[in-house]
DNA sequence: TGGGCTTTGTGAACGCGTGCACGAGTGCCT
DNA sequence: AGGCACTCGTGCACGCGTTCACAAAGCCCA
C-alpha cells in the first residue's frame, strides 16, 4: 500500500507505448466500455498481453484480478503519469510546407498539446494565418516562449535551417524537441530530442520490400563478389 | 551452410540506421569528402563508433583498416543494401492536410520515391493538382498500384477512415504502408507497417518533460511555479 | 461459505542490442 | 625494408526488453 511518491523510472520501451494505450482507452470510453482485460487491451494494440501487464504495473496496481482495469481510472492514471494533466503548448518553428500542416492539422489542441505560436525566418510568410495563429518572425521565439510557458518545440524547417532553429529554441528556454528535419541535431544533453523522418521511414520499407523481392535480383555489373565468409 | 537462400539478415536496430549512414554519407560526398572514418561517421551520425563499424560490418567488408570506409562507394553498397537502386513508387491515400503537405514536400521524389498517385474518396478533392500531381478517387487504387507497380502506400487519413485505406491498400497490391493516422492498423502478418504519430511523439516529450519538472509535483490546476531553474 | 473461474502482477529465462577491448590488416615515413 | 600509427572487424560481456509461466487475488454462484 501507500503509492511510493519514490518517482519509479519508467523504461523507454514502456513510455513510447502508453501513449498508444492511452488513445485506445479513451476510444474505449467513449464507446461506454467500463472496463478491460490485458488480453482485450493487448489485441487493440498489437502487443503481446504480459507487456501490457508489465507496462501497466511501471504506474503501479491499477487492475483488478479476474475483472481487469477500469477504463476511465487506468485512463486517468496514464495521463497523470505522462504528464498529461495539463496542456503544453508548442511552439512550430517552418511555416513551410510542413509547418503549414502541421498547424492546420487541429489534432495538437485536442490532445493537450496547443499551438502557442508559429515563427519563420522569411519575412514574407510573417502575419499570414495557419490554424488561426498568426506567423511571427523567428525572432520573437524568445518573447513566445517565455509568455506563453512554452517547453516543447517543433522544428518543420528545411534541412539546411534545422542546426539554427534547434539552436534558437534552446536558447530560448525550450527543453524538449521534436524534430522533422532530416538531419542529426547537435543539441545540449539536456535537451530531449525525438526525430520524425519521413525519407528514413520510406527506405526502411523500402529495405523489406527489396528482401521480400529476394534480395538477389539486380545484380550490378562489377560487383565483386564476396566469397560466403558468414 | 548455403547463406545464399538466408541472406545475412541485418539486424532492425541496424536497418533503421543505415538511412542515417546513407544521408551522411551523401552530405559528405557532396562536400568532397572522400574517405570517412567509422569515429567521424558516428559522430555526425550521433552514436558510438564501434555500432557504425558492426552495422557496417553486416553489408560486408567495405572499410579499409587504417583508412577508412571511402565515401562513394560505401554509399552505393548501403543504397543497394537498402533496395534503392532503383525508385519505388509511393501512393498517398488522403488529400486533406498532410497528404497535401507530403505531396508538396518534394523531398520524396529526390529520395527515390517519387509520388505515383494520390487518392481521397471525398469527390470534390478529386481532380485538384497537389506537387503536379492530380487527386484522383480511391476507387481508382488498385488501378494505380497496378500501373504504377506500387509496393509502398503512405496513409494520410482521418484515423476514423485509416483502416478502409489499409485494406484498400492491401486489398489492391500494395505490401508496405507508412501510416500517419494516430491508430493501430490490422492487416495480414506479410504486410510490413511503419507508422508516424504526431501526437504520440509528443506526449512522450510530455513525459520527459513532466518528469525533468520535479516528478513529485502532480498538481493538476496551474503550476506559476516552475522557475527557470534549467 | 466454499469452490471454481478469471485475470492481474511478477519472478525468471531468454534473446537482442550495445559498447568495450583488442587482434588484424593497411598505409606512411624513415 | 622495417617500424609505426591508424582504423577496421569482431569476440565477449553486460544490460535492457520481451515473453513465459504461475502464484496471488478477486468475483460469481451454488
Amino acid at each position: 500500500m501507500a503509492p511510493d511518491r519514490n518517482r519509479r523510472r519508467i523504461p523507454d520501451a514502456t513510455v513510447s507505448r502508453l501513449p498508444v494505450y492511452l488513445r485506445i482507452l479513451a476510444e474505449q470510453s467513449a464507446e461506454g466500455v467500463d472496463n478491460v482485460s490485458s488480453e482485450r487491451l493487448a489485441e487493440l494494440a498489437g502487443v503481446n498481453a504480459a507487456k501490457v501487464r508489465k507496462d501497466l504495473s511501471y504506474l503501479g496496481s491499477y487492475g483488478t484480478r479476474g475483472v481487469g482495469y477500469e477504463v476511465d481510472y487506468l485512463m486517468y492514471q496514464v495521463r497523470r503519469e505522462l504528464g498529461l494533466t495539463h496542456d503544453w503548448p508548442v511552439v512550430i518553428v517552418g511555416a513551410g510546407n510542413l509547418g503549414q500542416a502541421l498547424a492546420g492539422h487541429g489534432g495538437f489542441g485536442e490532445r493537450g498539446f496547443p499551438i502557442g505560436g508559429i515563427v519563420d525566418i522569411d519575412e514574407t510568410k510573417v502575419g499570414t494565418v495557419l490554424g488561426g495563429v498568426r506567423v511571427r518572425h523567428i525572432d520573437e521565439l524568445p518573447q513566445i516562449v517565455q509568455t506563453k510557458r512554452v517547453n516543447i518545440g517543433v522544428v518543420a524547417t528545411p534541412g539546411a535551417n534545422a542546426q539554427d532553429a534547434a539552436d534558437r529554441l534552446v536558447k530560448a528556454g525550450v527543453t524538449s524537441i521534436l524534430n522533422f528535419a532530416p538531419i542529426v541535431l547537435s543539441v545540449p544533453r539536456s535537451i530531449e530530442v525525438r526525430k520524425v523522418d519521413l525519407a528514413v521511414e520510406l527506405q526502411i520499407l523500402s529495405y523489406y520490400e527489396q528482401r521480400r523481392a529476394g534480395g538477389s535480383i539486380h545484380v550490378v555489373p562489377g560487383d565483386p563478389s564476396r566469397s560466403a565468409t558468414a
